[in-house]
RNA sequence: GCGCCCGUAGCUCAGCGGAUAGAGCAGCUGCCUUCUAAGCAGUUGGUCGCAGGUUCGAAUCCUGCCGGGCGCGCCA
């Protein structure tokens, strides 16, 4: 039995209860879940319905348990039901019962986890969204590991996701980029306000040697090579990275374009359709404020120039004009200041901020060097790439240590401790467990052993299976409830606690899965194989909700 | 000054109102003559920043304070 049916039976108990006593129904929860009690006296799972429909319904919570108990305990497959403290209720399944878990798993295979929590949702999810003048670097990394695990979390919970990354190609930056790549090819000094680092000669030496001859060209004709060549050179080499990474954006979207197609001009025009337009100064602006912005916004400058606002706001519009029904935006908390303006960007359209706009805040990741903090700046070139990171580490512990916390704690990370604590990461305690069910998977095999397809659920009734059948039976939930928070580091949080139930599981003498020495296999051995297997798939689906690989040997 | 986030074991961090607050790392003690020791068992370690409040019940929700990070342009 799973959680989600054994919820189900409680929510159908306590009905017939209410029922029976003549209390009205409509008081009742649309749903109900079970929890995992901490502690293993009180039972398989818990439920506290009655502890919150005492106050509703002025039955004591202890009468409304004992006769939600009566009735539970007629079900098949619960064992016993026990009333305790000011009135949980404390439920043990039958071993079959809680055995047949495996079955489904198995038969579901790469499909366990998944649900349909969030069918129907068209979701455009943003994030990374790094300027195209320099490589990919830690800064972004985490937002890379997280937003990419979040994709494939949501879309697992059932919503349609693409991903998305907005270059910022239109504005000065780009311009001085160019710059600085013009001067490092002329061996010029880096101009005030460029771009410093190593990379910026490197870039400089792909465009001129792709142009022989540019640097005798006029300077400005030069300038505006190296500006666009640069960048192409930087965008296509950030793609490699999160590529590598296991990053894929399904759209790379360029601001540029929303200024050459006309989308900025169309969004002014839809804005001030909607009456949240007004000239003051010279400029022009959004009345952002009407909608909990602390302050108005201006959209087109006095010079005539339409400010990077502008152009958010009709790239919010092409967003929705391509479809999506919710915009959720992935951003460091250095940008937490552009909540209020994002919003009222949607509310000045017509928009339900509520239901089409999501900013998620994340925290920044600081660096340690020799207990140091490290001032991380593109501009001086004293960066981490994500490149010099997966070499470090690999992709697997990188993103994996990188989406195991929350996005709302800072993250602390220490450059030496990164490389060297490349064994103290708990990724490798996760993947081993995977290898090492793989082993016995393989082991099986040379004995000749299969689970086969008569499989005996109520044989698993040892204490450690039960306890792992249990963890099996949280994923679901789990999955969808990161999905439905926007937090993948539940989903680790979570394989390391199962990773952990499955390590003291086979180390348990008394769950020997594979017959030792000369002993027969027994319906035992293969049950245990079903066990195995269906841990095996939960690791390696939620793995993959992290893109993180699952290995077979390590 | 205003706003957002954080404060939990020596360190890095879990804990969407539930029962005796957890994990990894670090420390200490054991366990490889049969399924991978990247593991297991045991042990040390806590005023959940402080003070109030809400309620059957608060690390969790509310208020105030203390400490830290970040942000508050006709910059991008």
């Amino acid at each position: 039995m799973t959680p989600a049916q054994l919820s189900a039976t409680v929510l159908a108990a306590v009905r017939d209860v209410f029922l029976a006593r003549g209390l009205d129904p409509a008081a009742l929860p649309a749903t109900t879940t079970v929890e995992r009690p901490r502690n293993p006296e009180h039972g398989d799972y818990a439920s506290t319905l009655a502890l919150q429909l005492a106050k509703r319904t002025g039955v004591p919570p202890r009468e409304l348990a004992a006769a939600l108990a009566e009735r539970l305990g007629q079900e098949p497959g619960v064992k016993s039901v026990e009333i305790a403290g000011p009135g949980f209720l404390n439920i043990r399944l039958d071993a079959a019962a809680a055995g047949e878990l495996a079955r489904v798993v198995v038969e579901a295979g790469t499909a366990y986890g998944r649900s349909d929590r969030l069918a129907g949702e068209r979701i455009n999810l943003e994030f990374v969204s790094a300027n195209p003048t320099g490589p990919v670097h830690l800064g972004h990394t985490r937002w890379a590991a997280v937003g990419d695990a979040l994709r494939r979390i949501l879309t697992a919970a059932g919503a349609r996701v693409d991903s998305e990354h907005y270059t910022n190609d239109a504005g000065l930056q780009v311009e001085r980029f160019g710059e600085s790549l013009y001067a490092a090819a002329t061996g010029a000094p880096t101009p005030a306000d460029g771009y410093g680092g190593a990379y910026v000669a490197d870039v400089a030496a792909t465009v001129a040697a792709a142009h022989p001859g540019l640097l005798e060209r006029p300077a400005a004709e030069a300038l505006a090579v190296f500006r666009d060549e640069g960048y192409a050179v930087m965008l296509a080499e950030m793609r490699a990275s999160l590529e590598r990474f296991g990053v894929h954006f399904d759209v790379w979207f360029s601001e540029r374009t929303l200024h050459a197609g006309g989308a900025v001009e169309q969004a002014l025009e839809t804005l001030r359709a909607q009456g949240h337009v007004y000239d003051a100064d010279g400029a022009v602006w959004l009345r952002t404020t009407d909608f909990g912005d602390d302050k108005d916004r201006v959209l087109v400058r006095s010079n005539g120039e339409k400010t990077y606002f502008a152009a958010d706001a009709a790239y919010y519009l092409s967003k929705r004009g391509r479809g999506y029904d919710r915009c959720i935006y992935l951003l460091g908390a250095d940008h937490h200041g552009y909540i209020g303006r994002l919003r009222a960007i949607a509310a000045c359209a017509g928009d339900d901020p509520q239901a089409h706009i999501e900013i998620l805040i994340g925290q920044l990741v600081s660096l340690l060097r020799g207990g140091e903090p490290v001032r991380l700046s593109k501009r001086a070139g004293t960066l981490i790439t994500l490149d010099e990171i997966v070499e470090a580490v690999g992709v697997d512990a990188a993103r994996y240590s990188l989406a195991r916390s929350s996005t709302d704690s800072p993250l602390t990370l220490d450059i030496e401790a990164i490389t060297r604590a490349a064994n103290d990461n708990p990724v490798h305690y996760v993947r081993y467990a995977h290898a090492r069910i793989c082993s016995v998977l393989r082991n099986a095999g040379e004995l000749g052993l299969y689970r086969g397809t008569d499989f005996r659920p109520g044989l698993l009734a040892h204490e450690r299976e039960n306890v792992l059948l249990k963890s099996i039976g949280e994923f679901p939930a789990v999955v969808a409830t990161a999905g439905e928070l926007r937090e993948p580091h539940r989903v680790a949080r979570y394989l390391e606690e199962l990773a952990g139930e499955y390590h003291r599981f086979q180390s348990t003498d008394e769950c020997r899965i594979l017959p030792r020495g000369d002993e027969a296999p027994t319906d035992l051995h293969r049950a245990r194989l079903w066990l195995i297997e269906a841990t095996r798939t939960v690791l390696a689906n939620g793995l993959d909700l992290l893109g993180v690989s699952a290995p077979e040997r390590m």
